[in-house]
DNA sequence: TTCTGGCACTCCCGCACCCAGAGTGCTAAA
DNA sequence: TTTAGCACTCTGGGTGCGGGAGTGCCAGAA
């Protein structure tokens, strides 16, 4: 499928009219707006090889043209010129990220800001605990047999999580444990440290030191359900998807409000872009969720000290500015790693 | 306003037939429904009375009467029979809560709870951190100048904040300020801590203990932006909303998921049934939000260790199902507050 | 006095119909 | 290869009509 310049540059156009308006583009209308001297007659013979080719169709006989998904895809990947930022808008984003340390909050402001730049739905995945490296642990000792586990991993998050030990542990007990759990772990990968205690823990317990021996303890109740609903998403702007005239089908935008409160959709679709290590555009269908078919989702994947444990994006109809968005969601993707790197290093002013 | 017996009987059949189907309530089929044994044309007098009345509608001409909101108001706080719970239903919700000891994930439940249950949309207030009494406070070094602060609440959360303190703290000083603090103000609500803390301050610093003073220092941090939207909402089921005929307006719909992700006006409603210390139910503009203008919140408070914390509830559109949403509301709230209170005690099992 | 049957009236709703407008596809000529 | 012209098609809004549902009121029955 090759196109010649002329059917290229009436594509391009159609296209970008069509996302300007929403209305069929008609012959009269294209020849008047690209910039050729051709008549409509002209266009039409054109329009009708596009549509051939499955770029465009008509929605009735009497209408203009619409682009197809295969035509958003080509103009995505082949004709689209990204418009860059501006310098204030730039300024503006760099702003929403500056002196905030919170690294849940950093993502909030991440996903709030995509959906308000866009006035699209923001969607942002917290770090996959997998991928994020163990920073420090520490026990404490909460009532008789309980005890709380708090760890702190690379990108500067907090965990909490109460477990319930058989027997009660001394302060000193689970200082140790901590300690010793901290000399041998920290800085591993999370999915590292599951690998090697499963491990250690095959071998006998009798063998272990005390403090191995409460640290294997404390570690079971952290690796049994730790995964269930961690990973976890952050959205915001929904509410913008409401008044895409595409998806005026109520029906429709259940489903897809469905998918924003179930989550593990997106999850999904959001997991391809952290392995695809680069920006990814899902148009229409291409994504493979009913829910999202009127939709396309721009994402990015973010780093944390130049690794990648993260993506964000928007989602949309497909019939977005995409020029528009795709430099905003790559900006956001760098902003939001770049300040969860920063926090690493901590500020340097006081409280 | 006095209703005799039978216009009573009349505008409580009415309602609940409105309620069942959505359609205007013609004088022939409620002649048919109640018991009475009575003509279309009588009904249709004492229907004109309660127009009259301001309790019922018309839409147009031709159509029956629909309740206004008042004639919800009357029917509700009246009228209505509340039915109890079946059997069934109670050990359904009472499954959801058990051996759960995750405070943060009990509220969810709840609210999940609420809207599957009710087919609306859950809604429930995480505890206002003034309200609930410190459990325990422990300091931890993360890195130079940056310490972890873990604040164990009555009510089985944890919270974490780090600060930035302005000079390095030896962990034995972050034990021993925990220690103090722990000793002076565990078991005293957060904002009795707070103000004594104030008072604290105010004395000179030289002449305190160096625990104190670094509990003091350690406890700067906390005080200063710790409310900001501590106070949370967990939501769910918003989409069963999508379907509610009343809100086919695309625009109304919007609003009210706007008041969703603001939270801010949801969050005043609530206040409100926290302090009014029993079941509350508004009734459209009642609550004086416009989003909520075609809505009802039903609402209950609930306690852990006998103290009001919370509130919970659903919203629908006005024609709910009362009689099956404020027992199960009720019910809810019992739940989650014994669930909550019990976590303190601690189950007994092993790990 | 209260209830009821009857009747005229009103309004909604679905249906068919028509018409103007917009845009296309095709053909023949430049 | 491009263009003008023309016939054709589809949409959407407006109009008119008839049936159905329900009311309000009145006069007579209980």
């Amino acid at each position: 499928m090759t196109l010649n310049q002329r059917s290229e540059l009436l594509l391009k156009t159609l296209i970008e009219r069509y996302i300007m308006d929403g209305q069929p583009v008609a012959s009269r209308a294209l020849a008047a707006h690209t910039g050729l001297d051709l008549s409509p007659a002209t266009i039409r013979n054109v329009m009708a090889d596009l549509e051939e080719l499955g770029l465009i169709r008509s929605p009735h006989t009497s209408a203009g043209r619409i682009p197809t998904a295969l035509g958003y895809r080509v103009f995505v990947d082949t004709l689209l010129k990204v418009r860059p930022l501006g310098e204030s808008e730039m300024r503006r984003m760099q702003g929403e990220f500056a002196n905030d340390y919170n690294p849940q909050h950093l993502m909030e402001s991440a996903s709030s800001l995509l959906s308000q730049v866009t006035r699209l739905a923001g969607i942002v995945t917290v770090p996959r605990q997998e991928q994020t490296s163990l920073r420090q642990i520490e026990f404490l000792a909460l009532s008789d047999h309980r005890v709380l586990v708090i760890l702190v991993t690379q990108d500067g998050r907090v965990h909490n999580r109460v477990i319930t030990a058989n027997r009660r542990y001394s302060a000193a007990e689970l200082v140790e444990a901590a300690n010793y759990f901290n000399d041998t772990y920290s800085t591993r990968s999370l999915s590292e440290v599951k690998r090697m205690l499963l491990r250690e823990m095959e071998k006998d317990s009798d063998a272990m030191q005390r403090a191995m021996a409460t640290a294997m303890q404390m570690a079971r109740g952290l690796l049994t359900d730790h995964e269930d609903r961690e990973a976890d998403l952050v959205v915001s702007g929904e509410s913008y998807l409401m008044q895409i005239p595409e998806l005026g089908n109520i029906d429709k935008l259940r489903k897809l409000f469905d998918a924003f409160s179930t989550k593990r959709d997106l999850l999904h679709l959001l997991d391809q872009s952290l392995r695809a290590d680069g920006m990814q555009i899902f148009i229409g269908g291409e994504s493979g969720y009913q829910a999202l078919e009127e939709c396309s989702v721009v994402t990015a994947p973010y780093r944390v000290d130049g690794q990648i444990v993260g993506t964000l994006g928007v989602i949309g109809p497909t019939r977005m500015a995409y020029e528009h968005v795709i430099p905003i969601v790559d900006m956001t993707a760098r902003l939001l790693g770049g300040a969860l790197s920063a926090q690493n290093a901590g500020p340097s002013e006081g409280a």
